[in-house]
DNA sequence: AGTTAGCACTCAGGGATTATGAGTGCTAAT
DNA sequence: ATTAGCACTCATAATCCCTGAGTGCTAACT
C-alpha cells in the first residue's frame, strides 16, 4: 500500500515533528533528511500520504502534522524492526537508584514512578501489585479487645493486609487461637478466588461449631480484594505535561492534569485490558476515555516469579518519543521484576 | 494607627479584590461601598494606605492592590470579631457524605480532602495521622517463614502497622510465641518515644536470652516511625489553581502543582509547626517556600479523643476567600474528629 | 481644614492594519 | 517521473491607534 520512498517521507515527517513539535514543510525535510528528491516531489508524496489518512494540515497552507494512524504505523514498525536493545549499565544505574531508596513494595513503586518520569520527561504511572490471584502464605487472628479481633493476611509476595473485624460477642482468646491455626492451616496456599469459591463450604462442614466467626473473617476477607480495593496507583512529573508545547493552552493541560488526579480513572485505564507481559500502546484516539484522546499511553507489567502482579507505564503527547519510552520502560519492568523477586524470595 | 475610615476604605478593597481579582480603583469603591465619601476622598485615603503599606499598584495609573500585610489585617480582624459560626446543616451533609463513603481512616482522609476542595474551590490537604505518640495497644510476633517474623503493631487509634523482620538464624514458633507474648505485655499501653527511650532496658535485662530478637524488634518498631515514614499526604483539587486568572499564566500554574506533586515537602510543610488545635493561616511571603510565596495557606487540625492527630488546610492565592475557607475547615475538622472517635472508640 | 469637583496625564488592553515567511498546489520544462 | 518556478494562503508578529479605567494634583467649596 505504501511504496518505499511514501514510508521514508512519511518517517521523516514523523521524527522532525516528534523532535520539534512544529507542522513540517517539504522544505524542511528535502534539506534536514537526505531523501535524494526535491521538496516538489515531497510535497506530492506528502499530498498523497494526507489522501491516505497518514497526514493532516492543520491549516490550508500549512506543513503537515502526522495522524494517530501514522504513528500507529510508526510504532508498529519499531517493535517490528528494532528489537529494543537494553541498555544494560543503565539498566544497573536505575537499579541501584531504585534499590538504595526504596525498602517496602509501594515505596518501590513510588520511587520508579518518580525516576521514571524524570527520565523520559513524560509522566510516569505504576500500580501495586494485584493480589486478589495470590496466593495466601498466612492467616492469623489476633484478639485487640474484648469485640475486636484483627485479621491479618500474608501474600505469597510478602504483601501483608489487616483488617479490624468487630464482633457481637466475646471471643475468647482460646478460642479465636483455634479457629486461626485452623484457618491458616485450611487456607494457606489458596488463592483469594478459590477460597470464595470451593474452599469456604469444606471448612464450614468441618468447624460449624464456630460458623459465625469463620463466615465473617472469610467474608471480610473476599470482601477486601474486590473490586480494586486493594489497588495503589502512583503518579509522577505530571508537570511535565507544561513542557510540551501542545499543552501550552491552560485548559488542555487542566484537562490533563484532572485526568491524573482521578486515581480510580487511572486505575480503570492501567487495569481494564488483561495483564499480558507485552508493551501495550494506544495513540491518541485509540484511548477510551476523551481526556487523554491526544495522548499516548505506554505500558508494560512487572512480573513476581512468572506471575505478572502489576503494571507500569508512561503517558504523554501523541507526539512521543516512542522509541525512548518504551526501551525505559522495558528497563523498569525488568529492574522491577528483579528486585520483588530478591525483596520478597531472598 | 489606622483610623476608621482607613479601615473601611482597606476592607472594601480587599473585599472587592477577593471577588474580582482586579485591581481596585478609588471610583469603584465610592459606587459600590457605601462609605458616604467621595472617590477624591478615597484616592486620598489610598494613597496614604499605600504609603502605609497596604496596598499597591500593579502600575502607575492602575487601580490599588492589597498586599499581604493588607490580608494578614484583613484575617486577623476576621479571627478576632466573627467568631465563625457553624452552620449545622452543612456540618450534617458533610458528615453523611464523609460517614458514607469512608470505613478506613486512610480512605476517610483522602475523602475529605477532595470533598473539602470541591467545597471551597481550592486545593485541599490532609495529612493521616501521626501514631509516633500513640499508645501500642497490641504487638505481635508471627513466624510466616523460617527466616522470616513479622511484627504487627495495633495502635491505640485502630491504626494497624507491619514489618517484616529478616532473621539470620531460624527461630522456632515457640520461642516467637514466648517472645511475643512477653513484649505485648511490656509494651502495651506504652508510646514509641517511651519505648525508645526507658522501656529498652528494663525488657532486655528481664529476657536476655532473646537479646537479639528483641533488640532486632525494638529497633525495627522505633525506626518505621522516625521522620516521617508514617505519615501519608492526600492533595486533592490541585486543578483548580486553574480557575484563578492569576493562574493564568502556564509556568505559575506549574510552579504551584509541582510544589503539590512533592510529598514530602507538603508533609513538611503540614507538619513542621507543632500541631495546635487553632486555625493557622500563612499569608503569600509569609511562607516559607518560595513555590507558594503568592498564595495563602489555612491548616488546622483533627483529633482523636482530646489528642490532635492530624491536619488538614486548604491552599489558594492570597487572595482568597478567607471566611469561607475558615469555616469550611473547621467543619471538616470537627467531622473528621467526631468521625474518628465513633470510628475507633465505638 | 477637610472634602470634593475638575482636569491633565498614564498606561494596559483591545482592535485594525500590515508585513513576513513558511508553507502549499499547480503548471510547464526537463 | 521529477523538478523548478510561481501564484496563492494564512498564522504570527509587529505596529499603530483608541479607549477607558485609573491616578495625582489643584482650586473651589463647606
Amino acid at each position: 500500500m505504501l511504496d518505499e520512498r511514501k514510508i521514508k517521507v512519511l518517517w521523516a515527517v514523523i521524527d522532525s515533528y516528534i523532535r520539534g513539535a512544529e507542522p513540517v514543510g517539504s522544505r524542511t525535510i528535502s534539506k534536514e533528511y537526505d531523501l535524494g528528491i526535491s521538496s516538489a516531489t515531497i510535497r506530492n508524496e506528502m499530498s498523497d500520504l494526507e489522501e491516505l489518512g497518514y497526514l493532516s494540515k492543520p491549516h490550508i497552507s500549512s506543513g503537515r502534522v502526522p495522524s494517530d494512524k501514522a504513528y500507529r504505523f510508526y510504532v508498529n514498525n519499531i517493535i517490528k524492526n528494532n528489537q529494543i536493545k537494553t541498555d544494560v549499565r543503565k539498566k544497573e544505574e536505575i537499579k541501584r537508584l531504585l534499590t538504595q531508596e526504596s525498602i517496602e513494595i509501594d515505596e518501590l513503586l513510588q520511587n520508579s514512578a518518580k525516576i521514571l518520569s524524570a527520565i523520559t520527561s513524560y509522566t510516569a504511572l505504576a500500580v501495586s501489585p494485584r493480589i486478589k490471584n495470590m496466593r495466601l502464605k498466612h492467616i492469623q487472628l489476633v484478639s485487640i479487645d474484648d469485640n475486636e479481633v484483627l485479621i491479618i493476611l500474608v501474600g505469597s509476595s510478602g504483601i501483608v493486609k489487616n483488617l479490624v473485624l468487630r464482633t457481637k460477642e466475646v471471643v475468647s482468646e482460646d478460642h479465636l487461637e483455634r479457629v486461626s491455626n485452623f484457618l491458616n492451616h485450611k487456607l494457606k496456599g489458596y488463592t483469594i478466588n478459590e477460597i470464595g469459591t470451593s474452599i469456604k463450604h469444606d471448612i464450614l462442614r468441618e468447624m460449624h461449631q464456630y460458623k459465625n466467626l469463620i463466615d465473617r473473617v472469610i467474608l471480610e476477607t473476599i470482601n477486601s480484594f474486590d473490586h480494586y480495593n486493594d489497588v495503589q496507583v502512583y503518579a509522577d512529573g505530571v508537570t511535565n505535561i507544561f513542557d510540551f508545547p501542545e499543552y501550552k493552552d491552560a485548559s488542555k493541560a487542566k484537562t490533563f492534569i484532572s485526568f491524573i488526579e482521578d486515581k480510580d480513572q487511572l486505575i480503570d485505564l492501567l487495569l481494564k485490558n488483561s495483564l499480558n507481559s507485552e508493551i501495550e500502546i494506544t495513540i491518541g484516539s485509540e484511548n477510551i476515555y476523551d481526556q487523554i484522546k491526544d495522548c499516548s499511553l505506554i505500558t508494560t507489567t512487572y512480573r513476581l516469579g512468572d506471575k505478572i502482579i502489576g503494571k507500569i507505564g508512561v503517558i504523554g503527547p501523541t507526539r512521543m518519543d516512542y522509541l525512548m519510552a518504551i526501551s525505559s520502560l522495558k528497563l523498569f519492568s525488568e529492574n522491577l521484576s528483579e528486585i520483588l523477586e530478591k525483596l520478597i524470595n531472598g
